[in-house]
Formats: C-alpha cells, sequence, structure tokens
RNA sequence: GGGGUGGUAGUUAAGUCGGUUAUAACGCCGGCCUGUCACGCCGGAGGCCACGGGUUCGAGUCCCGUUCACCCCGCCA
C-alpha cells in the first residue's frame, strides 16, 4: 500500500463529491467521525472535514492491506484516503447527506495520527456540558454545526470589509493599550513596565480615535475591532468581544442610519441569503419604555404595554390610586383570549415571577378577566368603579376572553417587571415567530442619567455625544429632559449596534462636561488630547458600533454568543482550556513594581499553579 | 456584590424516607453480522458520587463552607 500524505494532493474536501464523480480517483483527509463495521460486508467510515463528510467503504475484496487497517480505526483519528469514488446504488442513496449518492471505496489508507478516546463524542448527539466543551474546545469546534457558524462569520466579515470599502470607507487600526479614562465600563489594567506606577488600559471601545481620525480628515472610518470591558460576562457579553466599529464626516443621523442599513442587509443577505428591507422602523426611547418597558424591544410579538397611571388616579381601586399618588405607574398587558388559559395557578406563577425578577418593588401583578357577556372576573375589576373599569377596557381594547395583567409601582421597577412579563407571556403562549428578523432604530435616548451612587449626572452614551438641538436650552437647568442624537439598532430584543452624532463645537463640549459635575482641569487631565484636537477645525461627524457577536448569535440561530467566539470566556472570565488569567512569578511583578496583596485562590508565586 | 439551577461511570442522566453489591442509555473494549448511514445482535470493563468539614451506628442522600459551570439582578451599549 501506497502512503498518501505527501505524494497525493487532496482531489476535493469531504462535502464536494456528488454523482458526476463517480468512476474517479479521490484522495480524501479529514477525521474519523463514526465507524459502522458490517463485518464481511465491508466497512463503512464516515470521514469528516471542514467540507462536510463522506463514507468511505472499506471491504478484504477491495484492498485487504486497508480494510485490516480499518480495523484499527477509532473516532476521531485523523487519516488520509486514496480510492475510486462510486455511486451508491439507487437503495443505498442516503438523501439526508450532501454526499450521499457516492462513497470512496478505499484501496488506500493511511493513519495520520490517532486519537485517544475524546472526552466528548464528537458526531454525538448528546449535548456535553459547558464547562467539559470549554476545556477541549478545539474537539467542540470540530462539530459541524460549530464549523458552520464560524464559515458564516467569516463570511459576514470578509462581506462587510468589501462592502464598507466600496464604501468609500477606510479599515484604520487603533491602539488597544490606551490611557484609562474614568466612566463608562471598567478597563482592564496592563502595568507599564518602562514607567513603574503607570497602567494602560485596555481600550473599552475605539471610540476616542475614531474621532480623532474625523479630525485627521479620515471622512469615513470602518475596523472590525476587539473591544476589553472588565464587566461581569453574560449570555450575550464576553470581556473581549468585536466590534464593527464605523464613524464618518460631514454626516447626519440619516446618513449614518441608511449607511448601516445598508450594511444590515449586506450581511444577512450573505449569512441567510435573507432581503432586508431598504429601511428600518424606528421609535423614540420613550415610546419604547411606554410600550414595552424596555429600550430594547422584541417586536416580534404584540403585548404591548398600555400606561393606565392616569386612570388610576381616583379608580376605586386602592392600590393604583395609591400608586399614582406617589408618583408611581400603572402599566397593563392584554393578553388576548387568555382568560380561560391563566388559571389561578398560573397567574400566581406569574405573580411570583414579576415579583422574583429582582427589579425592585412592584405592587403585586392585579390581573382581570373579561368572561363572556361582559361580566369581568379579578380583583381588580370587582373593586373599580364602572366607569374607571370601562375607561381601562376602552384603552387597552379588550374584548370577551381577554385577561388583563397590570403592575404598579415605582415606574422604573414597573417598567422592568413589565417588560420581563411581556417577553414571558409572549413565550409561553407562543406568539414569537422565530423565523422573524424584527429589526428597528430605537432614537432620541435622554443625554444624561441620574447616578444615585454617584450622585451627579452621567452620559447614558459618552460626553461626546450632541445633544438635540431644540433641548440645548436645558443643559444646565433640566438635564434629565435632553435628549441625545443617540440610537441603537435593535434585533428581536438585542441591541446590535449604538452610535450618536459627535459634538464638534467645543462650547457645546464645555457645557456637557460642566452639567457632568466635570470641572475644566478635570476634563483636561481625562481626555485634553480631544478638547486640544477640537480646536483645530473638527468636522461635523457621527458614527455607529456593531455587536458582530451578537449579530452572529442571531444569524447563526444559537442562544449565547459563546457559540460564535472561537475561544470564549466563562461568565468567570475564566479561559477553562489554558487556565488565563493564571499567576505570575514574583520576579515578574517585580519587575513590573506591582504588588499583589489580596491573592483569593492562588498566589503570585506559583505560576499557573 | 446579591438571587437561582446544577456537579453521580468517558458522556448524559436516574438514585424513593438516611440503610444490602450505586442504576440506565450512549460511548469504549472483545466477538458475530454481505449495504450500513444515530446499523443491528451477544458479552465485558468502567465509580474518591466536585472538594473540605460536620450530624449520625450508618451520608450520593441531611447541615455548613469552598469551588466550577449555567441563568438572572447589580454592573455593562
Amino acid at each position: 500500500m501506497e502512503t498518501i500524505f505527501g505524494r497525493y494532493a487532496r482531489t476535493s474536501d469531504c462535502g464536494s463529491l456528488r454523482r458526476e464523480a463517480a468512476g474517479g480517483q479521490a484522495v480524501l483527509m479529514g477525521w474519523v467521525h463514526r465507524i459502522r463495521d458490517l463485518g464481511r460486508a465491508g466497512m463503512f467510515v464516515l470521514l469528516r472535514d471542514r467540507g462536510g463528510i463522506t463514507q468511505l467503504l472499506f471491504q478484504p475484496d477491495l484492498a485487504a492491506e486497508a480494510y485490516d487497517l480499518a480495523k484499527t480505526l477509532g473516532p476521531e483519528h485523523c487519516i488520509a484516503v486514496r480510492g475510486e469514488v462510486g455511486a451508491r446504488d439507487e437503495k443505498n442513496v442516503n438523501p439526508d447527506m450532501a454526499t450521499g449518492e457516492v462513497e470512496v471505496r478505499v484501496t488506500d489508507l493511511e493513519v495520520l495520527s490517532r486519537s485517544e478516546v475524546p472526552p466528548f463524542e464528537i458526531s454525538g448527539h448528546s449535548e456535553a456540558k459547558e464547562e467539559l466543551r470549554l476545556r477541549h474546545r478545539y474537539l467542540d469546534m470540530r462539530r459541524p454545526e460549530f464549523q458552520r457558524n464560524f464559515l458564516m462569520r467569516a463570511a459576514v466579515t470578509q462581506a462587510v470589509r468589501r462592502h464598507m470599502s466600496q464604501q468609500g470607507f477606510m479599515e484604520v487600526e487603533t491602539p488597544f493599550l490606551v490611557k484609562y479614562t474614568p466612566g463608562g465600563a471598567r478597563n482592564f489594567l496592563v502595568p507599564a513596565r518602562l514607567k513603574p506606577g503607570r497602567f494602560y488600559a485596555l481600550a473599552e471601545s475605539p471610540q476616542i480615535f475614531k474621532q480623532l481620525l474625523m479630525i485627521a480628515g479620515f471622512d469615513r472610518y470602518f475596523q472590525v475591532v476587539k473591544c476589553f470591558r472588565d464587566e461581569d460576562p453574560r449570555q450575550d457579553r464576553q470581556v473581549e468581544f468585536t466590534q464593527i466599529d464605523v464613524e464618518m464626516s460631514f454626516v447626519t443621523e440619516e446618513m449614518i442610519l441608511s449607511q448601516v442599513e445598508g450594511m444590515a442587509r449586506v450581511i444577512w443577505k450573505e449569512a441567510i441569503g435573507l432581503d432586508l428591507p431598504e429601511a428600518f422602523p424606528r421609535m423614540t426611547y420613550a415610546e419604547a419604555m411606554s410600550k414595552y418597558g424596555t429600550d430594547k424591544p422584541d417586536l416580534r410579538f404584540g403585548l404591548e404595554h398600555q400606561d393606565i397611571t392616569e386612570l388610576g388616579r381616583d379608580c376605586g381601586f386602592r392600590v393604583f390610586e395609591q400608586v399614582a399618588a406617589d408618583g408611581g405607574l400603572i402599566k397593563a398587558i392584554r393578553v388576548p383570549g387568555a382568560a380561560k388559559v391563566l388559571s389561578r395557578k398560573k397567574l400566581d406563577d406569574l405573580t411570583r415571577f414579576v415579583q422574583r425578577e429582582e427589579v425592585g418593588p412592584v405592587a403585586g401583578l392585579a390581573w382581570a378577566k373579561l368572561q363572556a357577556e361582559g361580566a369581568w372576573q379579578g380583583a381588580f375589576p370587582k373593586a373599580a368603579k364602572p366607569e374607571a373599569l370601562d375607561a381601562v377596557a376602552k384603552q387597552c381594547s379588550m374584548e370577551e376572553g381577554d385577561a388583563l395583567l397590570v403592575l404598579a409601582g415605582p415606574a422604573v421597577n414597573v417598567h422592568k417587571a413589565a417588560d420581563a412579563l411581556r417577553r414571558r407571556l409572549g413565550a409561553d403562549f407562543g406568539l414569537i415567530d422565530e423565523s422573524a428578523w424584527a429589526l428597528c432604530w430605537v432614537t432620541d435616548f435622554p443625554l444624561f442619567e441620574w447616578s444615585e451612587e454617584a450622585q451627579t449626572w452621567t452620559s447614558s452614551h459618552h460626553p461626546f455625544t450632541m445633544p438635540v438641538a431644540e433641548d440645548l436650552d436645558m443643559l444646565e437647568t433640566d438635564q434629565g429632559k435632553v435628549r441625545a442624537r443617540a440610537y441603537d439598532l435593535v434585533c428581536n430584543g438585542y441591541e446590535i449596534a449604538g452610535g450618536s452624532i459627535r459634538i464638534h463645537d467645543r462650547e457645546i463640549q464645555a457645557r456637557v462636561l460642566r452639567a457632568l459635575g466635570i470641572s475644566d482641569q478635570e476634563a483636561k487631565d481625562k481626555f485634553g488630547f480631544l478638547l486640544e484636537a477640537f480646536k483645530y477645525g473638527a468636522p461635523p461627524h457621527g458614527g455607529i458600533a456593531a455587536g458582530l457577536d451578537r449579530i452572529m448569535m442571531l444569524l447563526t440561530g444559537t442562544d449565547s454568543i459563546r457559540d460564535v467566539i472561537p475561544f470564549p470566556k466563562t461568565i468567570n472570565g475564566l479561559d477553562l482550556m489554558t487556565g488565563a488569567p493564571g499567576g505570575v512569578f514574583d520576579a515578574q511583578l517585580a519587575e513590573l513594581h506591582v504588588q499583589v496583596t489580596g491573592t483569593a485562590g492562588g498566589t503570585s508565586q506559583d505560576a499557573d499553579s
């Protein structure tokens, strides 16, 4: 038997052979996916590589030596084979396989690398625990679904680069090691060996640099770039993640939004062949909060919130009257046709759910059912004045057989609880169209948020966000009402991009910084270089950053961004495969002039214990 | 920082009220099988019940702590 590797090149990958190839010679290399030994009939081996899976046939009559060697194969052995492509008989065709019409009748087999029995089945159907899969990430990534995800990601990234370049954007790299700036996300810190006692920060985004690129006259910039944020990871958040970062000069919101819509169309087309609409619907932040209780509403289903605070003010139902009097919020969700389905037990369950949402106190969950012939059921309708009840029913468009769920309490809590409740109901009642792509712009965010902790106004977006022109007068007087020229792109309940028009006017910038309680000296210390740059003819500019990981999570239909990041970290920020973050030796710390005090779980002395 | 769920064979899970030798499926190993495709049949091996304490005559099971994974809040665009 001839050796194969180094002597023959692969004739194709394992996903390419079709009936037309029958009769020809094939050389394939890949991993043993599955083995079916039928004794004297021969041995079927599924060979897998990035391209797909091909069935190999080993028979004693065909090639005794190859057959005997094949008997020693095990799962995940890496092999090379050579043989004739055979068309399968009609009755042996496997319609579920892309290569199901053929098989390779192997005459030569070379074992390139044997494999121990892997810790979990790559070809299997039962999912191993996440912990184990992350520890052996390179094995998990062998699975065809994973390879499909990453191939799609690569295709999307390429399509974005191609499209953006065609649109006149230039790709520019910005530094990761940057100056620490307080506010916003917590930074990872990197000690500067050459300047003892000083630290770099890992960039949480290229924000300031892309603005400087605009001042530099680059006009249109984009970058596919890693960002670092030392905050607790989540299903849709990692400490390091990838943004498609975009900035443009001489633009208005309209131009940026339409540019991003074009990019999104390219992405969806490339990834799943879908044509998104020319323009996406828009709603203001105020509308989103009012109807959905969140700034990233899932628009694949209804169940909008109704604000019935005014109707509750003098309705006869004590709880509501009290909340209205206290300046709280009352929100109702009409659940069509749910009067029967929402049993007492189910309602109790939902009550526990909204109170368990750790959203702060809400006054429980009131409910009302409209039965046949206008008969009401529930504590609220029983206590409420008839005219108040009618008004509520009218506003909520109640029909017979509907149920109404009502939350009352402090506005922030009610929004949060009603958002959670809406999503829960949507899922429970199967109202979510899983095949839908509900993209939507949310605009007119508040410029500032009050921070209880710091007892000061903070930027909702960042300090360089341009206020809406007609709100400028309120910068000194009514900061909470000032709207920002900021926008988010939301898809199916996930924020997938966010950006703003930036301030290019030094006077407005100074007023915003003052509103944030940042003194001139402080501003100079923190981002003096940017303010300095604004002195030299800064063009009007704005931009956006899209979360590539989240977009890929949605497009691949996976439920965590971990599934579209090759080497993700756990919820504790650990890399279970490499053991990062690991300890370091004292000598390294000494060189950095860094001392470690608290060493919970591992000392600095035994590196990588 | 807070709340929740979980960790039992290589894997996924079951394990009753605290009580004999800890089950099953898949995988693995050996054998059989002339067309399988999640092949099938027969047999076999495989366990520090996450870790550390405690209660008890006796702990996989109860209690306390630790740790890891996942979900949520805080945090984070």
